[in-house]
DNA sequence: GTCTATATGCTGATAGAC
DNA sequence: GTCTATCAGCATATAGAC
């Protein structure tokens, strides 16, 4: 009794699945087309190009993925663990069905020599998201010190990224290694406080 | 008096300059030729195809790559120095004239759905590399403990490949925040010893 | 009206023939 | 070194089915 998916839901859902799993320049629109089980006039239509139909399919990723890490942190135990759930987000993000290769939109930018504008705005609000929100949960175990939270931010962004970049490198690797580098930077940022 | 230089050296010159600074995809065979002022026949008969090409520029890149981290490292004034030179390698070779926009290596697999054989293998050999230098310059800082030594190298091996992706989030991005980042993990691995 | 199926122009990359 | 055959992918047009 699943209502009949939309034309616009099978060409995301294609879109996640090839443009990210497999690379957006390596996917051909006939794949697309064929997967999502839709006519060219349609894609054509509703995203008037395969790079319109990306930038909506990472918009639509986004919002899923805003989904995942305010689950995680609404059930994290305490303020640290609350800054540390980004990993766990990552990991439960990455179990879901559609799960890229490594980063959906590190991985498009990648593949353009400068990317068109939609497809620069959206990585950069990928990254100040990333930014921000690390921002607000770090103010708090910092006693609101915004330059040491904004120091820990992008300490922290800096390990997810590499995190993201290892998964090109060594496909299986575990999230585990990379939390336990941020609990270390985290530690050293509220032990000592250096310049 | 500068001796001419060879065809195969202007093909890998151009090679580095547009698939590494521009992208593999959106390079094309001819403004590689147009570049490096050769014929196809002669991109053909040397590499037998593009990617052949790009194989070829991979392997000299990597050794240009230690070199730099080679001296970075006997450059340094201690072990922890040692160590933490890759973040001044990083930065010393990416001011170089074949700058690739943020990895040749990890850019290149990025642009491939699976990446084939020789270009999966270069990938491997850089990481591999990577990975081990890091231990064996660790080993001086953790008395020969070899999982110590393995642990924090694979930490920095994940704060470089960090570095490496903030280059594709924001262009301008310094290696310094990196390099406290991992001053910050060396120094939490060696004052305490957690598990 | 929305979608499908099919056919086609156009562009540009690759590879090889000359 | 030039020149060209082949091929693939993107985008559109047309006509018809639900």
């Amino acid at each position: 009794m699943s209502t009949r998916p939309s034309t616009e839901r099978k060409l995301l859902d294609a879109a996640d699945e090839l443009l990210f799993g497999r690379g957006v320049a390596t996917t051909t629109v006939d794949e697309l087309l064929a997967l999502a089980g839709v006519s060219p006039a349609t894609l054509y239509r509703a995203y008037g190009s395969k790079d319109g139909l990306l930038v909506a399919a990472l918009q639509r990723r986004q919002s899923r993925w805003l989904e995942v890490w305010d689950d995680a942190v609404a059930a994290a135990t305490g303020p640290a663990e609350a800054l540390l759930s980004v990993f766990d987000a990552l990991a439960t993000f990455r179990a879901q069905p559609h799960g890229a290769r490594w980063c959906a939109f590190l991985g498009s930018a990648a593949e353009y020599a400068d990317p068109p504008a939609p497809l620069a705005a959206a990585l950069r609000a990928d990254t100040e998201h990333l930014r921000s929100r690390l921002r607000d949960l770090a103010g708090p175990l910092v006693d609101g010190d915004a330059a040491r939270a904004a120091r820990l931010a992008d300490a922290l962004l800096l390990v997810v990224s590499g995190e993201l970049a290892m998964q090109l490198r060594e496909p299986g690797s575990r999230t585990a290694s990379a939390r336990a580098v941020a609990r270390a930077v985290l530690d050293a940022e509220l032990s000592g406080a250096p310049a």
